[in-house]
RNA sequence: GGAGAGUUGGCAGAGUGGUAAUGCACCGGACUCGAAAUCCGGCGAACCAGGUUUAUCCCUGGCGCGCAGGUUCAAAUCCUGUACUCUCCUCCA
């Protein structure tokens, strides 16, 4: 959420600022002429609320030493029932003050590529050419079948679209996967944590999917009255347990930065996807996820951007992947976030990079919206900065390895890293179906 | 799922309608060569508004006893709802 005395006093430069990322500037004047009500209805209420203490502390007083006290308290009783009109204003404006400012997407930092969509996005920097082969690469759908290691039949038939089943080796190798980046992630000082993946409503919206992205995850219903939902939602990242742990909470400074890692599945209702990666491991329902959560100071938060996005490009290094990493445009970064690095590995059969990593510098947007704040030397409470990243998309890295990584004969090599995470496995074949 | 108890500052803990005791901790001072002990003083903090500055500080007021409503001139206290914690019973991996 965005501070309102930070719009009110730099209204010019806060609506050029969020036209980059589409909001109108008309929008702005609204919620600063409702924050000026709001004030001023303020100011008045708290006048009469000074009277009615002082005069309340009269009738007290009064009627201890038994005198009669019935004037002033029928020009309280006015004076109250002012009060509570106005208050009821204030209330009133206060939600829809609220309504708008948690609606508003966060500031973009000054580096970012200013532009509408994706096609704005820079290149910052690309590790290894894309690989090579002498004959025509496969999908990695078509690899996962044909080694009988992904079964997409049965998982339509169990669970529907978007959904699939590893087998053997494949089950093998997600758990390989996952299992070495949090192995690495702890190496870097991350401390692993295993969260909740159910979460309720003031989680979500301490990290900005609530209000405005109900529509982009799965909330439980109660089976006798499913119109009504439980305030339990699946997570779409473990980005939403991570951060909320510390919601309300204020953290010694000596403590920052706080470094944790989890895996998780991500729950994903994919709304307004239809049609898109239809096939593989790309865009699931359920996926697993390894994430990396940042809590900083402010002054910090920079450099931890950096070094986030280092520790995710590592990941990738060692498997030896071929990636590049992007600055996501004004338009493109998502609604929680300052500054946007996407880290995209290469898919060989689409013959492009595809998002694998997102790495954000949410700033003070999440820790104003969770209460999350730290108390420095001088017992001084600051908002604290969090930021979090993919390291990485478990799913996405396996359709990686298995494109990257196939041979001639549909075998699919495994790299070096992951083969003691492997039982030693060196190479992915056909195997006779077990079941 | 059933029954009961609880939630008050950094911590402990009192307060059944009149505007949040007390202790510990912490900060400042005295004493001391120094420290401890002792004594004196300060201290709930966050948030909001206004004034003054505009990086802070300071002043005034509001607010503040899990959260949200209600009753009342006045609510930690009474009423309603709700979240969480603990104990017991029941069930369960």
């Amino acid at each position: 959420m965005l501070d309102i005395k930070v719009i009110r006093e730099n209204l010019d430069w806060a609506k050029d600022k969020l036209a980059t990322r589409g909001i109108k500037p008309e929008e702005l004047d609204e919620v600063v002429a409702i924050d000026a009500k709001r004030r001023d209805a303020l100011k008045q209420s708290e006048q009469l609320k000074a009277e009615r203490n002082e005069v309340s502390k009269k009738i007290g007083e009064a009627k201890r030493n038994k005198e009669d006290a019935s004037d002033a308290i029928k020009s309280m009783k006015e004076v109250s029932s002012k009060i509570k009109d106005l208050d009821n204003e204030i209330r009133d404006l206060s939600e829809k003050q609220e309504y708008i400012l948690l609606r508003l997407p966060n500031f973009p930092a000054d580096s970012d590529p200013i532009g509408p969509d994706d096609s704005y996005n820079e290149e910052v920097r690309k590790w290894n050419e894309p690989t090579k082969f002498n004959f025509k690469p496969k999908a990695h759908w078509d690899i996962g079948t044909d080694l009988d290691i992904l079964d997409w039949n049965r998982a339509s038939k169990v669970s529907g679209a978007r959904f699939v089943f590893y087998k053997g080796a494949g089950a093998l190798l997600e758990r390989a996967v996952f299992n070495f980046f949090l192995d690495e992630n702890t190496k870097e000082g991350y401390t692993e944590i295993i969260p909740p993946y159910l979460v309720n409503d003031a989680s979500m919206q301490g990290t900005g999917q609530f209000p405005k992205f109900h529509e982009d995850v799965y909330t439980i219903v109660d089976n006798d009255d499913p119109d009504k939902p439980r305030d339990l939602t699946l997570i779409p990242t473990a980005e939403v347990p991570l951060v909320n742990y510390f919601r309300d909470e204020i953290i010694h400074g000596e403590k920052l930065p706080i470094n944790v890692t989890a895996l998780s599945p991500a729950f994903r209702s994919e709304a307004g996807s239809a049609g898109r990666d239809t096939r593989g491991l790309i865009r699931m329902h359920e996926f697993r996820k390894v994430e990396m959560v940042k809590v900083c100071k402010p002054e910090d938060s920079w450099d931890q951007l950096e070094k986030l996005t280092h520790n995710a490009e590592h990941l990738l290094q060692k498997l030896g992947l071929p990636y590049h990493v992007v600055a996501l445009s004004t338009g493109d970064a998502s609604f929680t976030s300052a500054k946007t690095y996407d880290l995209e590995v290469w898919m060989p059969y689409q013959d492009k990079y595809r998002e694998i990593s997102s790495c954000s510098n949410c700033t003070d947007f999440q820790a104003r919206r969770a209460h999350i704040r730290y108390r420095d030397e001088n017992g001084k409470l600051h908002l604290v900065h969090t930021l979090n990243g993919s390291g990485l998309a478990v799913g996405r890295c396996v359709a990686a390895i298995l494109e990257n990584y196939q041979n001639e004969d549909g075998s699919v090599t495994v790299p070096d890293v992951l083969v003691p995470y492997m039982n030693g496995m060196k190479k992915i074949t056909k195997e006779d179906s077990l079941i």
